[in-house]
This record gives structure tokens, sequence and C-alpha cells, in this order.
DNA sequence: AATGAATGTAATATATAAATTGCATATGTT
DNA sequence: AACATATGCAATTTATATATTACATTCATT
């Protein structure tokens, strides 16, 4: 399941500690879910993307 | 997880049973998610999306 | 060189998505 | 009325997402 959460996060200046945080997750889920070798579940995917001013399509759709 | 699977589905007019067919799940996985009291994964809200020709926003995002 | 912050990763435990089976109901068709 | 199809729903099992704990590595800073 590649995706645009890690470039984006970094983009926005804010590390995987306080993303989790702020979404309520642990860190280790949120590193796993960058590395792309993970099946996140659709709340968690709409967690990560208002946080990072994002929707869905730009996050998760059709990436590379 | 309010969505838009349903009025999609029936839109296009096939059945659940139809539709998780084609996905590779079971009926009764389709009927809850259509409820909506369920947190399908990613994976799954991609295959559901490309079988009903919509994208992740259209099916999932701020529904409602 | 030493320290701390950020990240990668692995093992085990827990929560929950999804499968499986089964039965009930509603609706349409003959 | 009998039958078939589509859907709702509940109990149990299985697979896997996520938590927890822990340690290693990289990089910036002092």
């Amino acid at each position: 399941m590649k995706n645009n959460v890690k470039i984006t996060r970094v983009k926005m200046g804010i590390t995987q500690q306080q993303l989790s945080q702020r979404i309520g997750v642990t860190r280790q889920t949120i590193g796993l879910i960058e590395k792309g070798e993970y099946n996140p579940s659709l709340q968690l995917c709409v967690s990560i993307a208002k946080e990072l001013n994002k929707t869905l399509d730009e996050l998760f759709w059709e990436v590379e």
C-alpha cells in the first residue's frame, strides 16, 4: 500500500512521533504505514488525512 | 463510517453478492460496510472503489 | 567523542476486521 | 401457495491491524 504520507508529513515539518500523538496511535504504526507494508483501516487513513490537511485520494489513491 | 457504497452499487444495478464476488470478500462483509458500522481496511476500500468506478474520496470522504 | 532526537525494526500481546455458517424476512415470480 | 433471490443479522472462528516493549542506527549538536 504505497502512499504519500511520509512526503506530506516531512513537508509539513512534523515528526512521526508528533503525527502519531495527534492521531492517537503509536509511532510504530505511522512508521509501518509510511513504509507501505501495511494495510491501515479506513478510520486511521481518514485521521491521517485530516491531520495532514489532505484528502484520502491525495494520500492513498493510485500512488505510483 | 458512513459511506456511499450502497447507493453507488444499487445505481450500478448489481447485488451485494455480485460485488462481493468480484472483489473477493463475503456478502456479509459488503453488507456490514454498507451499513456503516464497520471500519474496513484501505485495500478493501480501494477494491470496492475500483469495482464501482469511483475514487476513495467519492465513496468514503466526508460523507454526510 | 558523547549525548539526544528521530527513525527502523523485531517479538509478543491484544483488539478487531473479515470469514464462515446458519437462519429470518421481504419481495418477486410461477 | 410455493419457490427463488436479495438482504439483514447473530454466533463463532480466523486472520491481521495495532499496541507494547525494547533495542539498533543515523544524524545533528555540544
